[in-house]
DNA sequence: TCAACCAGTATACTTTTAGTAACCACGCAA
DNA sequence: TTGCGTGGTTACTAAAAGTATACTGGTTGA
């Protein structure tokens, strides 16, 4: 982002430089992992995937309608990979993948961040 | 957090021990710097003060009723001070606070883990 | 046979957030 | 006196996010 001013022509008129138009690179990352959930979720998928219904009783007061919603949305932001374990008695599990995990570094600092500051 | 896990009963049932009950540090931290534009704020107070105007002008899609909606609500979580510069010809700028700049390092990380993936 | 599990889907609803646009009272300068 | 500046407020709308409850269609175990 480039530093912005904000300057005047020869009327006096204001007007901003380099505004800070919507998507700068903080509100886009904040929109990958900022979703309610979405951080608990990677979370909990970081020890090795779990299933569909393990994952929403972890997620106490997710209803299943939010857990699937977030499920699809990071699937398709590939931050998830959902694998069918087993066809007949249906199973599903859910992975974190590699881009996923690298996200879990900003995920740590803002947790010591929350915790260092008691919030 | 606590690693959730998930166990059978004897009959059979299952339940989450240790859920995610729903404020843990990673969803509560996120409330305090993920709400929209919060990030692009303090972003632009790290140089320095700026005026209210000018961050609404900075923050060129967002209205002065959303500047004034976060700024209060930054205000009351201690992220940024209010200081009145002069009565008269009212002028006020705001400030960030040591609380505040301390989240600049999470917001900084997020920023370089999104520019790294294209994000 | 019954109940509980699996992975969702459907419907309906409430709440929260985001956003527009217009307006206030005041000061300053041409 | 008109227009722009200051720092907001008010009223309203639209969209997103979240909750709650019930349902499908099949499987598994007592």
């Amino acid at each position: 982002m480039t530093q912005a001013r904000v300057t005047q022509d020869q009327q006096g008129r204001k007007q901003a430089l380099a505004p800070c138009l919507e998507p700068c690179p903080i509100e886009r990352g904040m929109r990958i992992i900022g979703g309610k959930w979405k951080g608990s979720i990677l979370w909990h998928l970081k020890e090795g995937p779990v299933r569909f219904n393990d994952l929403a009783r972890i997620l106490g007061g997710a209803s299943k309608k939010m857990v699937n919603q977030r499920l699809k949305e990071m699937e398709e932001q590939g931050l998830v990979r959902r694998q069918v374990l087993s066809d007949r008695p249906i199973a599903v599990a859910y992975e974190i993948t590699e881009f996923g995990r690298s996200s879990l570094a900003v995920l740590e600092q803002l947790k010591s961040w929350a915790e260092a500051h008691g919030i």
